[in-house]
DNA sequence: CAGTGTACTGACCGATTGGTCAGTCTGCAA
DNA sequence: TTGCAGACTGACCAATCGGTCAGTACACTG
């Protein structure tokens, strides 16, 4: 039997083989599918078939379809938490940055579309606490560096200091996320305008978290506008 | 064939025939399966099973699997709806009006679980329009309550003309849907104390939202007891 | 050259899937 | 009593499921 876990070394340069690797093209077919579709309701013929390659052959390099699961999900989180890194290193005002860390959020949110409704579908079904461990994993680093921003704000006196940072980190979080997954249908309220323009949600709602949050009454002017 | 669609007129008292209607388990333990496995995952054998009928007996009343899905569905729909009804209803201040509305709403995602599962699941692969206009069917409702009881509060000055009130909306129903369904990822985070008191996380949010929202710089005290 | 290991495939497997059907049982109207 | 209607069942069906296997193509090492 071979080796059907770890990666190999890289056997030639980068883009050659016959195409692309096969692997990577069941990865990325699988991780298409899973996440538009759900595990169950994904079958080891359909990946096979969109990633171009027979099925043995996915079982050749995945030995079992929670297996392959496993290794998309993995994949997924680490994209996920790797986008995030480049999120907190801005500078200026509490205000800014904080408007800037909502508006980034969403969008690595809706750029990576599969890999967030993946881990999404996997927070919905979570059964106890199998997969919410490995779930709270991809949560944890950007949840708590969020937290930590926001406390930072308290101790600089920028934010006030009785609201737990964590509620208001959920706060900012949920909004997002609900704004990401639900925009489909948010499309079709009427008085909803803005499913296509995330940018000028997050405004608005860093706009009505700010005034809420900062401590001086003094504020930014109601226009939203610069 | 039978009709298998409408529900009969009722052939006698309420609770007798030999323990309960067979429609009634059935439905009962398709919702549950529904919502807590999602669609693919159950299997009409399962169904059957929980519900203590024959396979048979489940395709006799409903003519596919999607057939009795749609009426699951649809039942969790009129039930969703009908739980939102009473809580516009109450009066006071409006910030204590809305306080209450965040509250009740987050305790009713909560009370009927399945539910709330089973059109978190149905907005999250909704494929363009099929699922997604039967969707909004539910959001529809109760999201345009809330927009029109935040532009009420607009007009009477208790709240700020200058912004959208289905941003405000969205907000709002965005972060007890994401507290609900992420309540089990969350309890397991280090900076996480409230997963198992959505009443401490509405307040807050609340209390955040409102002095964001609210015109006067008056305000409420800082402490959120009463 | 032979030999080995691995990516890869078509054919196949038992189990399970959604769904059908012939027929039984029961209650009710004529 | 007869007869019809509908609730209900066990047995069955073709299709598909996840997964296996023997065997081929090919690249590398000796």
């Amino acid at each position: 039997m071979p080796q059907a876990r770890e990666r190999f070394s890289p056997p030639n340069d980068s883009p050659p083989a016959q195409q692309r690797d096969a692997v990577d093209r069941i990865l990325d077919a699988a991780a298409q599918l899973f996440a538009e579709k759900g595990f169950d309701a994904v079958s080891m013929n359909a990946v096979a078939a969109a990633a171009d390659v027979s099925k043995a052959n996915v079982f050749h390099h995945f030995t079992s379809k929670q297996t392959l699961y496993l290794a998309v999900l993995k994949t997924a989180c680490s994209q996920s938490t790797a986008a995030l890194d480049e999120m907190g290193a801005t500078s200026g005002p509490f205000a800014e940055r904080l408007r800037f860390f909502i508006r980034q959020h969403l969008a690595n949110l809706r750029r990576n579309e599969g890999m967030s409704r993946l881990i999404l579908r996997e927070v919905l079904d979570s059964d106890r606490d199998k997969s919410k461990t490995l779930a709270d994993r991809v949560i944890n680093q950007n949840f708590s560096k969020l937290v930590e921003f926001l406390r930072e704000g308290q101790f600089s006196g920028a934010l006030r200091a009785d609201v737990d940072p964590a509620m208001v980190a959920t706060l900012i979080v949920g909004a997002n996320v609900f704004f990401f997954q639900s925009s489909g249908v948010l499309r079709h309220l009427a008085e909803v305008d803005f499913a296509d323009q995330p940018e000028r949600y997050t405004d608005v709602v860093a706009d009505i978290l700010l005034r809420g949050i900062v401590n001086s009454p003094t504020s930014l002017q109601t226009d939203t506008r610069k």
